[in-house]
RNA sequence: UCCCCGAUAGCUCAGUCGGUAGAGCGAGCGGCUGUUAACCGCUAGGUCCAAGGUUCGAGCCCUUGUCGGGGAGCCA
């Protein structure tokens, strides 16, 4: 950004500066090797503490800006040693002023000398719930707000953040229009399960409930009159960002959403959540067979910069929650996903040899341990399904030339099963109409969805990417209420 | 929502046949040590999830509830 002759003298003035006043540093920075001989201040949280009776102590701190913590030394002549050092614990929050030397020790490059530890914060020894080591994740999810500052979250929150500016990066080389479509919606009923009612009329002040009976004479109706609430309609918290996405696509081209997704499910599953993040592409002039190539671009793009850019985050998942993570991701990047239509998944089913719980025959949907078989045991790897039976599928699926299967496809990967399912939509007005139609809709509840085919329609398709499910897979983690920060399930809305 | 399992020290768990409570880690104190899941010794720490029932006697058996985990469904 600047001139070579600006960036030298910018170096020149650095080094003069580190001699007169200490610059700010991460730990991520103090613990690199090319830190060493660095005047620094250095501020965190205390993760662990260790005396030597030699005169100084060990203290480890952490600041979330990598996995790694940095070893602080801490001579028993600074001033507060006794008084404050001495009693550091786990939590305690301080700022290190000292230098960056290069350590002696095992297990790293760089350790700071301390010339002054200033406590910020203590952290109660007795009270504060964080120990030293081994805390469970079902224990950890009744501190959310403290578990920000054990190793696992710090890597998740760091390999989330990673896949999310992967997303970006990988939509926007290719020329995707980032979408914002509501959160708000007055679509009851796109095929994606039970919603979020938003409502005002139970704020008595602005809009009192008795108020419609009491008007007509007739027979007062149990449920509420929405044309009295907020929207003067019922409105919902959405499910998808899908229908609004295509009408953007059906002017744009390419584009793409990210953002949350809510689902009034009572389910409580390692893989379900009330309150999730989706990522819904939407392409115009686009087939099936785009759209799994996109899909399977994403994933690996994703992958593989996880990979490169969370090695530290990566390698302490594939030594303590799961000791394949980092194969299995290595072999995804280096395979083509399978492409299996719906029939042959059936076929290879059937004679399979294996006993199901539930009876495969083509017409019915696949249930999870039939996905479970595909991919884990049977192909050992990401596989896409297509051409689903129409009658199990929604409305929006473009119909095949045999009636009998739509254009859909869901991506199975192991141990988390479904990551993406999508479709190429059904771009033929009078088709499109009789699909609702079969499905008990209306399509005058849908007229500006169904306008997208009465006017300059075209082939499009897209997909839906579960972030949390996508976290889920790369990391190892079981439960998805350890990939986002604030898990919201049925019953669970603490923090 | 359905099925199964669980809830005991701050945390992770053991607790035999129904006879009134144990370990490891963590904490406090002491020792040792350029340590790094440090190590060694001592000490403290309990409404055994809640309510009810059976019993001379319940952490243990029975009933109900709450919370958590796994599986299923819904899906991403």
């Amino acid at each position: 950004m600047n001139n070579p002759q600006s960036s030298a003298t910018d170096s020149n003035a650095q080094t003069q500066e580190s001699e007169l006043r200490p610059s700010p540093l991460s730990v991520a920075e103090a613990r690199r090797a090319e830190a060493v001989g660095r005047h620094i201040v250095l501020k965190g949280w205390v993760r662990t503490r260790r005396d030597s009776k030699a005169g100084f102590s060990f203290i480890e701190i952490n600041d979330g800006s990598c996995f790694g913590n940095v070893q602080v030394i801490a001579d028993s002549h600074l001033p507060n040693y006794e008084s404050e050092i001495k009693r550091l614990s786990p939590g305690c929050s301080i700022a290190v002023t000292g230098s960056v030397k290069a350590s002696p020790g095992k297990g790293q490059a760089t350790e700071v000398q301390a010339a002054e530890v200033a406590v910020l914060g203590t952290a109660d020894v007795e009270s504060y719930p964080l120990q030293k080591k081994g805390h469970s994740l079902e224990f950890l999810r009744t501190i959310a707000h403290l578990r920000p500052r054990t190793n696992t979250f710090g890597a998740v929150a760091r390999v989330r953040n990673c896949v999310c500016n992967s997303i970006h990066q990988y939509f926007q080389e290719r020329g995707f229009i980032y979408v914002h479509t509501p959160v708000i919606t007055a679509s009851d009923c796109e095929g994606a399960g039970a919603m979020f009612q938003v409502t005002t009329l139970l704020d008595k002040q602005r809009s009192p409930l008795p108020k419609a009976p009491e008007a007509e004479n007739a027979t007062p109706a149990p449920g509420l009159d929405f044309s009295l609430d907020f929207f003067n309609r019922p409105a919902y918290l959405t499910v998808s960002g899908q229908l609004e996405a295509e009408t953007f696509a059906c002017g744009l081209g390419k584009t793409y959403t990210f953002g949350p997704t809510f689902r009034a499910e009572n389910s409580n599953t390692p893989r379900h959540l009330a309150e999730f993040w989706m990522i819904e592409p939407e392409v115009a002039f686009c087939d099936l067979y785009g759209d799994m190539e996109l899909a399977e671009g994403l994933l690996k793009r994703i992958f593989s910069d996880v990979l490169e850019k969370c090695a530290e985050d990566m390698q302490f998942f594939n030594e303590r929650i799961d000791k394949t993570v980092i194969e299995i991701l290595q072999h995804v990047i280096g395979s083509q996903f399978l492409r299996v239509s719906y029939t042959e998944a059936v076929d290879i089913l059937n004679s399979s040899g294996q006993k199901f719980e539930f009876p495969t025959a083509w017409g019915n949907d696949l249930q999870a341990e039939h996905e479970r078989y595909l991919t884990e045991k049977h192909f050992g790897q990401p596989v896409i399904l297509y051409d689903y039976p129409r009658t199990i599928k929604p409305f929006y699926m473009r119909v095949n030339d045999d009636g009998r299967t739509v254009r859909a496809m869901d991506v199975l990967v192991p141990k988390v099963g479904e990551i993406i399912g999508g479709s190429q939509r059904e771009e033929r007005l009078d088709v499109l109409e009789a699909r609702m139609r079969e499905q008990g809709l209306d399509p005058a509840g849908y007229w500006w969805y169904v306008d997208l085919r009465r006017y300059g329609t075209v082939p499009h398709a897209g997909f839906g990417l579960g972030l949390e499910r996508v976290i889920q897979f790369i990391t190892g983690m079981a439960n998805i209420r350890d990939v986002i920060p604030f898990p919201r399930t049925p019953g669970n809305a603490e923090f």
